[in-house]
DNA sequence: CCGTTTTCGGTTTTT
DNA sequence: CCGAAAACGG
């Protein structure tokens, strides 16, 4: 056999070597989670218990699912074709478009971010003539978003004459009906929907049973209830489980994540296996006593006490700033300092509007850093009007595309004349696009949107047999973006027409397939672009807490630990500690060697200066373990240490 | 009727 | 401080 198993413990090899069944795997952080989950794989191939097509690995995010694609490949002596790994999203959109009949879609269905999702919301309460103060289109996402995470659909919602439950069901209602008739599907839709498609569909579900009888899932404490049904209808009677969690590491509840999933698969399914792994490979003594230490306040864990073989090592440092400009300076100075190599540091912190502060410090001092998260290279403003003049071209009845676009850049087409086209659209039943063709208006009106609609077919003409990135190029020219972008500042001018040009190159990797446009646009809206190749990879890393979980990294800077900010104000409102606690665990747990714990005494907050106390979560830490660092006042560069 | 300026309200985490 | 709606000027 290729792979080794004399380099996993007596844990490890228990959980990749167990019979085949049901196995849940408590594993807690740098435990060997990924390598346990890659090498069972790798054990059923290699055994003949398996082929690759009878495998289904699932996670949570791209990064994790790449991550796991590669060392599978990295174990293996054959190639793994027909091995499917991706998110839960990923996977459902797959199905989804290979049977996009059985799901009663239209073939060109498209996806919707939670951006367009708030948009077709808005105009949705447009329509309806609903006030958008009393029901605001961001607390009906959150509604409909809920409720398709728990599997429900509008009209599975019991209701006994709730005013306020009638009128956010009637909205979620008229939601689906656009989103059906438009053909467009957000991010809860996908698992949904999927997840109908394989119910309904008992010819489709026997034969998807049968071929994954493997699956693995990474993460399932972050599972949520329709992912849970997912899950269970694909494995059926004879599919396998084989599901990685850590519930001290459970941060996703606000999405919907039911912890006691984990109780729920244990009951669901007969003999279930439990393997606990519980020796930390990561972290130093110091950094993982500090962990044990704090998350041992959660009330509601199953418990487990991870241990090291390793020394104490260097104490956990908590440098104390006067305000968010001086701990972004600490951090910078202590990475100047730093001999290692940058990729192994990382500044964490609860928010991501934080990373401000440590940008400017790095570009100061000529750092490299890369940021993660935040405001994503597809979510950028101009990468999505490029998008949506895209689809237009694409399907011409796609309404928010058209709203979008329509006057962008300015073509002096004006909000009384959109409604117009709107209030002829929603009569007649037809999209704006149909309905623009034939709406009553003043000749002046009427001229600069007959302009437009022209602007659209002739590019559609012109572009139609060109490869994507001359597409997306034609596109910057013709549609007057570039010219609009230039008169922004010069350095948000560069910005953006650099994104553009990014995006130009990115179209290059989706001109192969036929449907190279559509492929296109699910990989934006679905990855929605973590590698923004921005040249050096000695990088040092800026994340939030949440897009860390899943990494490790030699020095860590866990930042802007105070009250209201972290734990944060809304978590605290909602009686949500627990899971902010665990967050924190997450980030301790994130470092192998150094970690430097930050707060500072004062901090811009709601554009003013706010003194917030040090976390709770500082306190709840082992005080020997703990060594505090400051800056003297008034001493220049001197330190107190 | 369009585009610019001013005021107001609201801030978490992600596929 | 930020983006979105209301007020105002052309």
């Amino acid at each position: 056999m290729n792979i080794s198993i004399e380099t996993l413990n007596k844990a490890q090899r228990e959980a990749v070597t167990a019979p085949l069944g049901h196995i849940l795997v408590l594993a807690g952080a740098g435990s060997g989670k990924t390598k346990v989950l890659t090498h069972r794989i790798a054990w059923l191939l290699e055994t003949g218990q398996a082929h690759s097509h009878n495998i289904l690995a699932v996670t949570f995010t791209n990064k994790a699912a790449n991550e796991m694609r590669s060392r599978i490949e990295a174990l293996l002596t054959k190639p793994s074709g027909g091995l499917w790994a991706g998110t839960f999203h990923g996977i459902a959109h797959r199905l989804l478009r290979m049977h996009w009949q059985e799901a009663n879609l239209p073939q060109a269905f498209q996806i919707l971010d939670s951006t367009d999702q708030r948009r077709t919301l808005k105009r949705l309460f447009k329509a309806l003539n609903l006030d958008d103060k009393k029901w605001s289109p961001k607390k009906a996402q959150k509604f409909i978003n809920s409720h398709k995470d728990e599997g429900l659909r509008a009209k599975d919602v019991v209701n006994e004459g709730n005013a306020w439950l009638t009128q956010m069901l009637s909205i979620y209602q008229a939601y689906e009906e656009t989103c059906q008739r438009t053909g467009m599907l957000d991010f809860a839709e996908l698992l949904l929907r999927s997840y109908e498609l394989l119910r309904d569909n008992p010819f489709l579900l026997e034969s998807y049973q049968h071929r994954f009888q493997h699956i693995q899932v990474d993460e399932f404490q972050d599972t949520n209830t329709i992912q849970y049904k997912w899950l269970h209808l694909l494995a059926g009677d004879q599919g396998k489980l084989f599901v990685v969690f850590d519930d001290d590491q459970s941060i996703y509840h606000f999405r919907g994540a039911k912890i006691e999933n984990i109780q729920k698969l244990q009951e669901d399914f007969a003999d279930t296996r439990l393997v606990r792994l519980e020796q930390n490979y990561r972290s130093t003594g110091a950094i993982l006593e500090t962990a044990n230490t704090l998350i041992a306040n959660n009330k509601e864990r199953l418990g487990k006490k991870l241990w090291t073989k390793d020394e104490a090592g260097a104490p956990v440092f908590l440098y104390t700033a006067y305000r968010e400009t001086d701990e972004a300076r600490f951090v910078a100075e202590k990475i100047q300092a730093w001999r290692g190599k940058r990729q192994e540091v990382a500044i964490l912190y609860r928010t991501t509007a934080q990373s401000r502060e440590f940008e400017e410090a790095l570009l100061q001092r000529r750092i490299p850093y890369r940021i993660y998260g935040g405001l994503r290279f597809y979510e950028r403003l101009e990468i999505k009007d490029t998008l949506a003049y895209l689809r237009l071209l694409l399907h011409r009845d796609d309404d928010s595309a058209f709203e979008r676009v329509v006057n962008t850049p300015k073509r002096g087409i004006g909000e009384r004349t959109i409604e117009m086209v709107r209030g002829v659209a929603r009569q007649e039943g037809i999209s704006m696009w149909q309905a623009a063709q034939r709406v009553p208006l003043k000749p002046r009106a009427r001229n600069t949107l007959f302009a437009f609609l022209e602007l659209i077919d002739r590019l559609s003409q012109r572009l139609k047999d060109l490869p994507l990135h001359e597409q997306v190029e034609q596109i910057k020219l013709a549609s007057g973006l570039v010219d609009h972008y230039k008169k922004e500042t010069k350095e948000e001018a560069e910005r953006r027409l650099e994104n553009l040009e990014e995006l130009a190159n990115a179209a290059r990797y989706f001109e192969k397939g036929t449907d190279a446009l559509t492929a296109f646009l699910d990989h934006a809206a679905l990855e929605s672009g973590e590698k923004q190749s921005n040249g050096s990879d000695d990088c040092v890393q800026l994340m939030s807490l949440h897009a860390a979980k899943g990494l490790e990294f030699e020095l860590v800077f866990l930042c802007g630990l105070e009250e209201g900010l972290f734990p944060h104000q809304t978590s605290l409102d909602e009686f949500r500690l627990e899971e902010e606690r665990r967050l924190c665990y997450v980030g301790i747990t994130r470092a192998r060697k150094h970690l430097y714990l930050c707060h500072s005494e004062s901090r811009y907050r709601y554009g003013r200066r706010d003194y917030p106390e040090p976390s709770r979560f500082i306190g709840e830490m082992p005080k020997k373990l703990i060594k505090e660092v400051r800056t003297v006042p008034g001493s220049g560069r001197k330190r107190a240490w």
